[in-house]
DNA sequence: AGACTAGGAATTGTTCAACAATCCTGCAAG
DNA sequence: CTTGCAGGATTGTTGAACAATTCCTAGTCT
């Protein structure tokens, strides 16, 4: 870096990365500390849809007291990733086709509305933006070359989420994680990964080159059926499974 | 830190009426009553932007414990209203430029959204579910012509709550409630009430009346516009007061 | 036998006071 | 003027205690 006209905007990027390592290791409270194991614990399936978390038992397990224990569960009621029943206790909440028509609805004014802005803002988007977007693509076809179908699951959603993030919006981008978060809760109830992430990863793969070659209308009509045909296939798979007695709360 | 007497004096008429609000209300849980008292506080104005609130003073004030105060903290962080910075006590927001820009985006997806959709799904909108939004405008134009200002803005934010809930979505709702209780915070900075909330006083009734006409395109155009010059005078309000809130934690 | 009700055990909801960890302030030294 | 170090103040966390509610069990009545 030798001229100073760069100078201001490097340190800038260094101050802003700066105080995001900051805001990263910060966050060692032991509320949230517990917060990241349950929420892990119930996007990857070991607390099902439907179960109860007991207090004592958790307080014992994650070796923190009652009220720092609550204080975790009101942070992931607020996700949407747990529920209170007064007097009852907190669940992981059982999500129906009324919740995933109202994500779906969210996702698609969200996600295409960031794709036809970066168009119309801004057409010089650095290509390094779109880095993370071709790594978790890599990421999803190596994990379906594997047939590890949740870690392509995953990245899809990261696909998404980096997509997302594009738009450099803070509050889009906590809604977004949000939105993720409850739709792995979707995935928990169908358990057929594979039919459910598979026809996605290349649709990423697409999406990403028409991003690449900065055909943003192309690219948002593309996203905007891709959405409406992933919400047919969880609805549908929703009715195949769906006839069963749910456990009994 | 501190900047005159006059300061003092506003705090201790604030202190009398905390003090009454917590003799009279008795119904809810002590928490929620608490953070029912701190809502109204910062939305009025007596808790400014940046104020730090003092965990052991409020206890005194509001007769309750630590716990449960910070119980109430929490409700509000969830909306918006508070934000923790860890070991250093919990602050209101000073939002700036760049979070009224990121409000904005938001607010006009959502709310444009809302509004086309209602044309595209279901032509035979009950005439019903419009009466909130008439309540909401009249309500409005009656606080104008009291020259109350404050209330008239909060009955044009009503409407547009209540607009949003013509879609029936539960997420949306919720984001929509914190994104109004953040923009109230930035019309606290702004405090020049009349100027903000007047234009649009008679706006919200055109865009009633479309809806009620069903001409839906046109009312998502208009609103369109409609949030556009109230993002610009509100950025305007911002560049006449000077007052800049740096900190973006 | 079956249904209903009363009572007790267990769990959650709420509050409190004390202890540990961290931050801020003021002051002295280089 | 900056640097380092106490001391005081504030926040983070804990464990216990008590109240309120639910769920299970046992007993009674028809």
């Amino acid at each position: 870096m030798g001229t100073g006209e760069t100078e201001d905007d490097g340190r800038q990027a260094w101050l802003r990365r700066v105080a995001a390592d900051v805001a990263r290791l910060d966050r060692s409270s032991s509320a949230e500390r517990a917060a990241d194991i349950l929420r892990r614990s119930i996007t990857e399936g070991a607390l099902p849809p439907g179960a109860q978390l007991s207090e004592i038992e958790l307080t014992e397990v994650l070796e923190i007291s009652r009220n720092t224990l609550r204080e975790a569960f009101r942070l992931l009621t607020h996700e949407g990733l747990l529920v209170y029943k007064l007097h009852r206790g907190v669940f992981v909440p059982e999500l129906d086709e009324h919740d995933v028509v109202d994500l779906y609805r969210l996702r698609r004014v969200l996600e295409v509305d960031v794709v036809r802005a970066l168009g119309e803002r801004d057409p010089e988007v650095p290509a390094s933006r779109l880095e993370p977007l071709l790594d978790d693509v890599e990421a999803a076809e190596a994990a379906a070359l594997a047939d590890r179908w949740p870690a392509a699951g995953t990245a899809n959603m990261r696909f998404h989420e980096h997509l997302i993030g594009l738009a450099d919006s803070a509050r889009l981008n906590a809604i977004t994680s949000q939105l993720l978060a409850e739709l792995r809760l979707v995935f928990q109830v169908i358990a057929t990964p594979r039919e459910l992430h598979e026809p996605y990863i290349v649709r990423n793969r697409t999406l990403f080159e028409l991003l690449e070659a900065r055909k943003y209308e192309q690219a948002a009509a593309d996203l905007h059926q891709y959405l409406l045909d992933s919400e047919a296939g969880i609805l549908a798979a929703f009715r195949d499974k769906g006839l069963r007695g749910p456990a009994r709360t």
